[in-house]
DNA sequence: GTCTATAGCTTGATAGAC
DNA sequence: GTCTATCAAGCTATAGAC
């Protein structure tokens, strides 16, 4: 019974998710929401009684559970590295569906003012970040440069993303997931 | 007189591309562009017959003639490669502002299913690779490991900007202009 | 070339029945 | 917990006077 429930929760997340990561904030209007999901506006309001905002705040909590859970759980696990950052590098490629998918960090805190929403793409950008940069240290590299490195592998990453998105080229991102050794490890 | 009335489209077209780059097509209503202009919506209709998307792409043009003419010129320019990226480093470094402003390829395209907008910042992202990869060539990387490193060099500025606007950390785009020299020269 | 005034639609959000 | 019906506000766009 309560198995059940809570799927139906998350599979209504995952469609939010799906919706505002391919069209942003304002272009995840609540008409398409209703058409996505099969909800008339009233029963979303039901569930997320704060709103749009609350349904994109829960988004972004989701998707970070997402990172922690399973993307970047292998770097802070046991396990001999190169094996485990390919395992991260293989969930990643998935999750952004070789370069197809864009990511919420960049399309959702576009026109966000919201206090929200800019603090957990924040935070979920933090996160990222430290997990990198402790897998870069573990790797032998000094905490400055460990730091230096996984942002930079982010970006590489997230620019990636940027080019697929608007040229329609997917190889800036697969090589950016391929570089993932020789800038965390070597 | 006519330098004068081209410098008023100019100053709008200005006032046009930071409202664009800030805020997105979504965010940058009519309404924020009247503030911003001191226009009323029917003048602002008189000088675009195409609405809003005529503005964009409007924009879209303009940008795409200062990275033409001026922001990439050095780098298609007679002189030295080493002190002519410098130069273009440096134009891009006051053009992004350190990394505090946006880049339209990314606002501008989310949730834009306009035609002309995509096909203009399409082909803009292609003459920025193009001229990055000519001069890769140039100096001395053949043709397809020219464009791999133009590429990522792009990817690299494009992920940079998308960490400083969520993190509000400019590092990453700062060292992805310090780079340039060694991804595209050596 | 600028303005006032208005049209028509979409937006996010609520009230209240069942 | 879902629905129908409705709301005020915002949006893009246009008509027409000056």
């Amino acid at each position: 019974m309560k198995t059940v429930k809570a799927q139906v929760k998350e599979d209504l997340l995952k469609t939010l998710t799906e919706l505002f990561r391919e069209n942003g904030y304002d272009g995840a209007s609540l008409s398409r929401i209703m058409e996505a999901t099969g909800l008339v506006k009233a029963s979303l309001y039901h569930r997320f009684a704060g709103g749009k905002e609350e349904m994109a705040e829960a988004v972004l909590d989701r998707t970070s559970q997402t990172f922690a859970g399973d993307l970047l759980a292998p770097l802070s696990a046991p396990g001999e590295p190169s094996e485990r950052l390919a395992q991260t590098a293989a969930r990643l490629k998935k999750f952004y569906r070789s370069g197809g998918l864009p990511c919420l960090l960049d399309t959702l805190t576009l026109n966000s003012n919201n206090q929200g929403i800019r603090r957990r793409a924040r935070g979920a950008l933090q996160y990222w970040i430290d997990t990198f940069a402790a897998f870069a240290r573990e790797c032998g590299h000094p905490p400055a440069t460990a730091r230096r490195r996984a942002e930079d592998a982010i970006a590489a990453l997230e620019g990636g993303l940027v080019l697929a998105r608007v040229s329609g080229n997917r190889q800036p991102f697969l090589r950016a997931l391929e570089s993932l050794p020789e800038r965390l490890m070597q």
